[in-house]
RNA sequence: CGGAAUGUAGCGCAGUGGUAGCGCGCAUGGUUCGGGACCAUGAAGUCGUGAGUUCAAAUCUCACCAUUCCGACCA
């Protein structure tokens, strides 16, 4: 490709507002252009990284017998309708009608479409077990995109459903997928990547796994052990923490003024706030009565994902003004009301001494007994895990780190093939639902993934196994008929080799060099009058700066061993 | 969806009521040129959209739209 040509800028502004090194050097070297508020186009060397991705994926996946389809962008609404998430989807789906008025929606994810395609074609027990997967674009209209590619509106995914006549053998296969997952990361030149627990969400299924690029521009929190290496994602990471013992003591009221917040009501009462309990208020979507109370030990944080699988749907914090509650003052002990759901952490149980609301102004509650006052009530884990608790796995402290979910792997059990009807027949005549897997990984927060993690001061530093180009090639001086004439015979020979990005621009060398660098070429070939003067050419290798001279006559073999990946 | 901000040339920005500006980039000519060269000349704008106030609006008022950041959400 010569330069001269590409439709591509390189820029030394920085975007307006952008503060994530990928989306900043993406866009000034010349990858991606914004459409709309998270939506991109990907200019000619940022689409040849993403099909280089694409390629290993479509390795990795057909090596474990991925059978590659294409599902449609577009579906009918009836079709959502059967698993029951045309309704259950939020405005994350973007729906609309087509000229005969019929609700049509942009897929966003496609176990409806995987099911659909294999139910009535695949009807026996031994077409089991299958995984097909596609690489496709999908449109989830995210209330908030952010950071260039990472969290974006319309990306390119690649996505895998697996079909199972028994759990057992589903597991197999996940951990099939599981492995070739980590090699494609590892192909893909990411570094530093795990993979974590992870909640189902609104996927149903009973296990699942995300894999993670640690990053402190992440918007994940991982939970993890140093000593044994467990890993999972803040919301559904367990921990080991102390059960305080308090005295015994009587229920009673005691004033304590405007002291509303944990913080406050320790200070007044000269407590830490391990000795307190905690209310926290959630509305349920689509329930305009109903309030949720969390009651949580009060040196501990309501963990959302936790409590919305308590509850069994979306949860939003409450606003308490439309309610007898009174915020500030909330209390378990005698705490009724139509429409309340309460809910305890396990952190409370057994807990007696402890310090809550009394429900009305200016009042708290001392010696509460778990036990005695709450006879009978069931406990469940709806915390977060604090850092430095302890790894229930191995009793050792636990770190907490941020990073960026790049896939993810789920047992989705049979809620698509039960709910859409699909079934196969067994060895006995009887008919049963596959249990299905699904698999997911995103290309272009990949992309952006490796960009954010291999970049540095000078630009982007792509791994020879994505880069756009593998070659730079790079005439200073090209203004000069030898240096010119050499250049165009190089760029012709290297192609058929190589792919070779040529600098053919006639501007300054100050101007090809830095270029060379934002674009994180992996290989760089100077010549120059200098240069050809001893009949070499210089080789500089991006990630390490190193720099060679080396004859011409040997830079084919040389540029082999340095292109192998 | 809550909070905050911004919108002026391709990009980054200045411009508080009176002729539309700067830097980069682009075009032409010249001099330079192994680390974002210099000089000269030039092209490029419905100042986000619509209404209002005013003799006069990029500038003041209102509405709308778009974009960005923080948070919520994120299958």
């Amino acid at each position: 490709m010569r330069i001269s040509h590409l439709v591509s800028e390189r820029t030394k502004d920085v975007p307006q507002g952008a503060n994530v090194k990928s989306h900043i050097l993406l866009v000034r070297a010349g990858y991606i252009k914004q459409v709309s508020n998270g939506i991109y186009t990907l200019l000619p060397p940022a689409q040849r990284v993403s099909q280089k991705i694409q390629k290993i994926i479509r390795e990795e996946m057909d090596n474990i017998g991925g059978q590659e389809v294409l599902f449609p962008v577009v579906m009918p609404r009836e079709m959502w309708d059967k698993s029951g998430r045309y309704s259950s989807i939020g405005a994350e789906m973007l729906r609309f009608k087509d000229r005969t008025g019929r609700d049509m929606l942009l897929g966003m994810t496609h176990e409806e479409a995987a099911v659909h395609a294999c139910q009535n074609i695949i009807k026996s027990y031994d077409q089991l077990p299958f995984m097909i997967y596609q690489i496709q674009t999908k449109y989830r209209d995210e209330a908030r995109p952010r950071a260039g590619l990472i969290r974006v509106k319309e990306f390119t995914m690649k996505d895998g459903y697996s079909f199972h006549t028994s759990a057992e053998d589903l597991e197999k296969y996940y951990n099939e997928v599981y492995e070739a997952y980590n090699r494609i990361y590892t192909r893909i030149g990411m570094k530093n990547f795990i993979s974590v627990k992870s909640d189902n969400g609104a996927m149903g299924g009973s296990y699942a796994h995300e894999f993670m690029l640690l990053t402190d521009i992440g918007e994940d929190s991982i939970v993890i052990c140093p000593s044994c290496n467990a890993r999972a994602n803040m919301e559904v990471a367990v921990s080991k923490y102390d059960m305080p013992k308090f005295e015994d003591a009587p229920l009673k009221e005691v004033y304590t003024g405007k002291a509303k917040s944990i913080e406050e009501v320790c200070n007044f009462l000269k407590i830490q706030p391990n000795q307190t309990m905690k209310a926290v208020c959630y509305a349920v979507v689509g329930d305009n009565k109903k309030t949720v109370v969390a009651f949580v030990r009060g040196d501990k944080e309501v963990n959302e994902a936790k409590l919305k699988n308590v509850v069994g749907g979306e949860i939003v914090v409450k606003d308490l003004a439309d309610t007898e509650l009174v915020k500030g003052n909330i209390g378990a002990v005698g705490l009724k009301g139509d429409n309340l759901q309460i809910v305890f952490d396990k952190s409370l149980e057994g807990l007696c001494g402890l310090v809550t609301g009394a429900n009305k102004e200016e009042y708290h509650l001392t010696g509460v007994n778990m036990t005695r006052d709450f006879a009978g009530v069931e406990y469940f884990d709806i915390v977060k895990v604090n850092e430095g608790e302890l790894c229930p796995h191995c009793g050792k402290p636990l770190t907490i780190k941020r990073g960026i979910e790049i896939g993810n792997i789920f047992n989705l059990d049979t809620k698509y093939t039960k709910s859409m009807g699909m079934t196969v027949a067994m060895p006995d005549g009887s008919l049963i639902n596959p249990i299905m897997g699904c698999y997911g990984i995103g290309v272009g927060r990949s992309l952006a993934s490796v960009a954010e993690e291999s970049a540095d001061e000078k630009g982007l530093n792509w791994p020879m196994a994505i880069a756009p180009w593998q070659v730079y090639l790079c005439p200073l001086r090209n203004d000069d008929e030898i240096v010119a004439n050499k250049a165009e015979e190089l760029y012709k020979t290297l192609s058929s080799k190589f792919e070779v990005i040529y600098d053919d621009r006639k501007v300054s060398a100050g101007v090809k060099l830095t270029d060379s660098e934002l674009m994180g070429i992996p290989v760089r070939v100077v010549i120059s009058p200098r240069s050809l003067a001893n009949n070499e050419a210089e080789i500089t290798i991006r990630a390490t700066g190193e720099k060679i001279m080396i004859a011409l006559s040997e830079l084919e073999n040389k540029l082999t061993e340095l292109c192998k990946i």
